[in-house]
DNA sequence: TCAAGAATGTTATATTATATCCTTCCACAT
DNA sequence: ATGTGGAAGGATATAATATAACATTCTTGA
């Protein structure tokens, strides 16, 4: 019996035209099988939130969440409301958060619990998830052989995306 | 003529009971000739939100500084008073921003600009600037070689220091 | 069917950061 | 020495992000 993994999501595709849709619904339904496994509840509302995390490569900010959720709604939805579902997803892998930017992104691999890389384009926002364990586990063995224990790392770099250095160097 | 470079402040000393008036005098002191060569206005309330931000070897929030500055005064600070300083230091190179905390700490060797890899005690928030200009330029390369082009790196790396390790084993 | 706990709703407020406009200060040229 | 322009700081208001606390509803399993 040979349950392969589905490929990893190619994130480069982050940066080219492609169908989205795509990207959105591997990602729910991954998430569903995941939450599944683990006996964890993708309620309605938090596969919403998520959704709505994926509707770009971007990092989207929990208000960004917010209005959009109570887009069209006769009450729109509290501050909470959205926070709550967005610390499930975070505990449960499905989303990470940019610290730098105050926002919120799917996680491209969320089959196993990761710390990332991430690549945000300063220019159009677009943010990547590189995998870099190895520079992952060279910094924490920096980190440990100071006599500190690593238990979190946070990797945020900036910097153009190769679509917006090639706008750049149209002008 | 060889005027050599101040040593740099053994940050590791962060963890251990030291005369910390040293660390804030050679901070300030540095700081001076450093504004000095280039040209740049360390003001008498740049200098003190310096100082205030030196108060100890863990990341101070805009707000704590405000009420530090604030304290004893007829009339207190307002925000933009303190952010604007902050901003003055953080662009001299003088502190660094700590994003997974909202808050700042001073550089402890601000003589060339440099991303920082900081080591943030997650109990007793000392936090720890480590010299990894190695790690970071694989980052950058791992980043660039995926056709992005870096301009600032952004690691925070959460745990225990030392000490905390060693309280937390006593149990 | 009921009870316990999880999830969500609701209201209020805390925390962090910026926009805007005005006044003061300082370096420099006249 | 005096005026001038720009930098720095003061003051007021508000934006943006996040959480506390408590009430209600939903789910699940005994
Ligand atoms: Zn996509
Ligand atoms: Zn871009
Ligand atoms: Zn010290
Ligand atoms: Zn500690």
């Amino acid at each position: 019996m040979t349950t392969t993994v589905e490929p990893v999501l190619h994130e480069s595709r982050a940066y080219t035209a492609h169908d989205h849709t795509t990207c959105i619904n591997s990602a729910l339904e991954r998430a569903t099988v995941i939450c599944q496994e683990k006996g964890q509840r993708l309620t309605a509302l938090r596969k919403q939130v998520l959704e709505l995390v994926w509707q770009s490569h971007k990092p989207v900010g929990a208000y960004d969440v917010l209005a959009m959720l109570s887009k069209g709604q006769e009450r729109p939805a509290a501050p909470p409301t959205v926070y709550r579902a967005l610390d499930f997803l975070l505990e449960q892998g499905l989303i990470h958060r940019i610290a730098s930017l105050n926002a919120f992104i799917g996680c491209s691999c969320p089959d196993t619990p990761h710390a990332g890389v991430f690549l945000i384009c300063e220019k159009c926002r677009t943010t990547r998830e590189l995998d870099s364990h190895d520079n992952i586990q060279n910094l924490k063995n920096a980190a440990d052989s100071t006599g500190f224990k690593t238990s979190k790392t946070l990797i945020e770099i900036s910097g153009l995306c190769p679509c917006c250095q090639e706008e750049a160097s149209d002008e």
